[in-house]
RNA sequence: GCCCGGGUGGUGGAAAGGCAGACACGGCCGCCUUAAAAGCGGCUGCCGCAAGGCAUGCGGGUUCGACCCCCGCCCCGGGCACCA
């Protein structure tokens, strides 16, 4: 980098450099460190202050998602959001608000574990360096946070609270009828009075009391399963699905990943299915991240179908269709090949009537379904999906009778059925379902249409509405016959519901959520087992479970393809932590601990609220600071914060979880908001181009110089890639480098002005240059650069300069309000570029225009305040406001057209009629309509006038 | 395959249905300088000497007027993917 602005030695000596900016800069974040500029008061607790400029203003909240604080550091891509919410948040301040910014960090975390397993250096240790590091870079950014509330979710004080959540949540059960999560101490109440009837029957006292532990247990909200879950036995722990790659091998290490059935902590987020679908209408977030949550619920309306099997001692089959209506063409049942009833349905023999494909060449069915259950097993998800067009299954040997037919039709397993969805069961409709139809040929079964199909669909199922056919019952009692899918809906659920066979149903794509992990650098959970190994939580005095030290910081490890081992995970290996005596209230008694630990999700389920209230130590958030930063305004407001800033790459996940979180301690009464984040806001990304040489090594992105068309490394010639920056692609560009090069305040507002924030764009180090002009233009505006003396005139500005003033005042705030900074800062270039050429800048343009640039550039506005004779921050000045009488016109110069082309263009006074403004249209342009009657003239006031021949 | 979001100069990008290309980078010319860099000023969509013509992925349509609205394609980016 050879073109950085060093200055030379005949440099004017006041000149903006970066030399100059560097010192401006330091010093005003030393000032606003040591002035508490940035702290924002809350209504009550350690962090009122009613004397503050904005105590009692209206409040806003401005949030980041918070960062992973990684060993790399932050390249240029990173702040642009922070950036970005520091400039609204600053515009916020000036505008009026009491603002609260904050930023703290998501560090728990895979990579300094892993770090720790190969060094040995403690994952804490490693995590607060990168910490302070991250915290370095954004201070010489001058982010406004205030930094009394930043947290890490590292720190005890703060994750002894993520454990109070959890066990908020492992307290309490859904109640579908109230639509809400309640305190468990309720349901047993419920089941005690006998206003609820106790599951299976009979009294409540009638159960012992691992039997009523047992029930109280399945309504949890936080719960132990037996799961299928990715078990990666070469790295010796669990994975989440995004942890695991395309070819079902693991994400680091690139070991095999096995779905084994494992004893794990779950949250039940499917009982908020509903409302984590409905309440998306009352959040303003992009529509797109609104439409894949909703795909990601997977809301399907439809019916539970009870199919009687032939076998009579066995239970029906139970199926989830969304498409009742087609019963009649129901020609066979499919099971998940992991069906609970599959091993009560086989047959020893084949029956009369097996075809040979249903056999699969085997003897008999139960080896058929073995073999079968073994080579479904056998297959990564990948594989599964990888052959959806190959329809493959075998029958069990057994019969379902379809209910309103009376028929016998086969039972089948087939792995196009999903354990995990629905009830792992469908009825087979052929007709109506182009898998079932695909199933249906491979297997020779018979298809039966019930909807009448549209126009070109001969040999293919037929999705689409149209009146029912074939779906008359032999007895005559019922007929479908005729109506369209939607009433012969509604009417087979009424038939089903009336004769027992099944009712109308909903089902969720949505999981529960799997919440354990076998790692060490994570929250531990407050549980313990008792001897019976019945979970315990540990009650809020005992908080926090503090994370011990232990030597290895690994779970133990297995050979890569033993897929029967099992996880041992770090904090098992710490006996002397995991055997515990406590006395929860029976007495002093021998407990073991909880050995998994908490997935990263959970802190940043909840550290929004924690920065309200970063000291409280009786409470995660004191109601009144809760209500005051987050509350609903009414209507149909659900609260949250009011603009929330992150990437898209959180579209699910994360804001899914945290939802989820917030709604638990909504309904529990802990916190007044329905919703964590109101206002939703995807900034893009920075990419960067990487060049390869011809052994597609890379180059170092910075030193490849374009000719022609072509790049070249040096004399080689090299190929150019686009995507993201990263220290092996060798195209990292860090703040700092921006920093030393142009100050941070060039920096902010080049990645402010690149585009529109939510847009992608590439990053281009050579166009920095552009915006470190345009500061020094301003400075140059206000002071001599040989002298130092200040340029401001006390005489009024001239009438052009005035109106630009104020237009350029009105269309900024217009700007800053609707997060358009790239025009606000185009806006503010024009104004600055009119001020080159005047003699010195009047004192009423120079003052709006410091103030208007504060919140992109807010260390060297804050000089030119001072010299302009402020003695205090502009933090809390006011934001400019523009005269309205100087934003009308005199004059509007209209363009004419004629058919639709611009041919002229004239003059007229503002407050013209439209007819003068007609006749003086016609007037300049006669010569060019040769004499002709225009057929229609038009003119738009204020805009233009158009002619048509 | 299905569902979103996009295609505007050499580049990043501007344009309540109303003068396409604001602002910036780059490029060209000039000033300053012994010189270079920095800085400053001018020009810069394409074709054309010019008059003028052509231009917002492609093809239609609506409109006095379309980057913007409608229909059909093409390409790029993202999400989901046997969810019954």
């Amino acid at each position: 980098m050879t073109d950085m602005a060093e200055p030379a030695a005949d440099t004017p000596p006041f000149r903006y450099t970066a030399g100059l900016a560097g010192e401006i800069e330091q010093r005003w974040q030393d000032r606003w460190e040591k002035w508490g500029t940035f702290h924002a008061p809350n209504p009550v607790g350690p962090l009122a202050d009613p004397d503050h400029p904005r105590a009692g203003a209206e409040k806003l909240y401005v949030l980041d998602m918070f960062p992973y604080p990684s060993g790399a550091g932050l390249h240029v891509g990173h702040p642009l959001g922070y950036i970005g919410t520091d400039s609204y948040a600053r515009y916020q301040r000036m505008a009026g608000r009491n603002v609260l910014h904050a930023m703290g960090f998501d560090a728990f975390g895979l990579p300094a574990e892993q770090y720790a397993v190969q060094t040995g250096t403690h994952p804490r240790t490693t995590t607060e360096a990168n910490i302070e590091r991250y915290r370095a870079q954004l201070r010489r950014l001058g982010m406004g946070h205030d930094d009394r509330r930043s947290v890490a979710t590292i720190d005890v004080d703060f994750y002894r609270w993520t454990q109070w959540i959890f066990l908020q949540i492992f307290n309490s059960w859904y109640d579908d009828e109230a639509r809400r999560a309640r305190p468990i101490s309720e349901l047993i109440a419920e089941f005690e009075s006998g206003i609820r009837a106790v599951p299976g029957g009979g009294t409540w006292a009638e159960l012992s009391g691992p039997q009523r532990r047992v029930i109280v247990d399945d309504h949890r909200l936080a719960y132990v399963s037996e799961a299928p879950v990715n078990w990666c036995p070469g790295l010796g722990t669990v994975l989440a699905n995004e942890e695991v790659t395309a070819d079902g091998r693991s994400d680091r290490g690139n070991f095999p990943v096995f779905k084994r059935n494992l004893k794990q902590w779950k949250m039940r987020i499917t009982a908020y299915g509903d409302r984590l679908l409905e309440d998306l209408d009352r959040l303003d977030w992009p529509e797109p991240i609104k439409l894949m949550q909703r795909n990601w619920i997977g809301r399907s309306v439809g019916a539970h179908i009870d199919f009687p099997v032939v076998p009579a001692d066995v239970a029906p089959v139970r199926v989830f269709t969304t498409r009742p209506d087609t019963i009649f063409g129901a020609t066979y049942v499919v099971l998940a090949p992991e069906h609970e009833l599959v091993d009560q349905l086989v047959a020893s023999a084949w029956p009369d009537g097996t075809k040979d494909a249903w056999t699969g060449g085997h003897a008999n069915p139960r080896v058929a379904v073995e073999a079968y259950r073994k080579a479904a097993a056998a297959k990564t998800d990948v594989e599964r999906q990888a052959d959806t067009k190959e329809k493959t299954g075998v029958f069990v040997g057994a019969y379902a009778t379809n209910p309103v037919t009376g028929a016998p039709i086969p039972i089948f397993i087939a792995d196009y059925v999903l354990a995990g969805y629905g009830t792992g069961a469908i009825m087979a409709v052929p007709g109506q379902d182009e898998r079932d139809w695909a199933f249906a040929e491979v297997f020779d079964l018979p298809i039966v249409r019930t909807v009448q199909p549209s126009a070109g669909f001969d040999g293919k199922a037929y999705t689409g509405d149209g009146p029912a056919i074939n779906s008359t019952a032999p007895d005559g009692g019922l007929s479908l016959d005729g109506l369209a899918v939607t009433e012969a809906k509604a009417r087979i659920i009424e038939w089903l519901e009336t004769n027992g066979y099944g009712q109308g149903a909903v089902t969720f794509r949505l999981r529960d959520w799997l919440f354990s992990r076998q790692r060490y650098w994570g929250e531990p959970f407050p549980i313990v087992y008792d001897e019976a190994g019945t979970p315990i939580a540990l009650p809020e005095s005992m908080l926090p479970v503090e994370l011990p030290e232990v030597e290895d910081f690994s779970p133990r490890t297995f050979d890569p393809n033993d897929a029967a081992s099992n996880p041992e995970t770090p904090l098992s290996r710490k006996a002397d932590w995991v055997e515990v005596e406590l006395d929860l209230g029976d007495g002093p008694k021998r407990y073991t601990r909880e050995t998994n630990v908490m997935p990263q999700w959970a802190g940043s389920c909840w550290y929004e609220l924690r920065y309200l209230d970063p000291t409280n130590e009786t409470r995660f958030v004191d109601p009144d600071n809760e209500a005051y930063w987050m509350g609903p305004r009414g209507g149909n407001d659900p609260g949250g914060t009011d603009l929330y800033v992150g990437g898209a790459e959180h579209a699910v996940l994360h804001l899914l979880y945290a939802r989820f979180w917030h709604k638990v301690l909504y309904d529990l009464g802990h916190v007044s908001s329905v919703e964590p984040f109101r206002k939703l806001f995807n900034q893009g990304m920075i990419q960067a181009y990487a060049y390869t040489d011809e052994r597609e090594r890379y180059v170092e992105a910075a030193e490849v110089v374009e000719r022609d068309g072509s790049w070249f490394h040096g004399d080689n010639q090299v190929t150019r890639e686009y995507g993201k920056m990263g220290k092996s692609l060798r195209n990292v560009v860090t703040p700092d480098d921006m920093c030393a090069a142009y100050g941070a305040d060039t920096f902010r507002v080049y990645e402010m002005s690149m585009g529109p924030l939510e847009v992608s764009r590439p990053w281009e180090t050579r166009a920095v240059v552009g915006s470190y002009r345009f500061l020094q233009r301003v400075w140059r505006a206000l002071v001599d650069e040989n002298s130092g003396a200040s340029r401001v005139v006390e005489s009024p500005a001239d009438e052009p300069t005035r109106r630009l003033l104020h237009k350029t005042i009105d269309g900024v705030r217009a700007d800053m309000d609707g997060i358009r900074f790239n025009t606000a800062i185009a806006k503010l270039i024009e104004l600055t570029n009119g001020l080159t050429r005047l003699a010195g800048t009047p004192r009423e343009v120079a003052e709006p225009l410091v103030l208007m640039l504060a919140p992109f550039a807010p260390h060297i506005a804050e000089e030119l305040w001072q010299r302009l004779g402020h003695d205090t921050s502009l933090t809390y000045a006011s934001f400019p406001v523009a005269d309205p009488a100087l934003l009308v016109a005199d004059t509007v110069t209209y363009p004419v057209q004629i058919n639709g082309k611009v041919r002229g263009r004239i003059e007229v006074p503002a407050d013209a009629t439209e007819e003068t403004v007609r006749t003086a249209a016609l007037a300049a342009i006669a010569d060019q309509l040769a004499g002709k009657e225009p057929r229609k003239v038009i003119v738009v006031p204020n805009r233009m006038i158009s002619i048509v021949t």
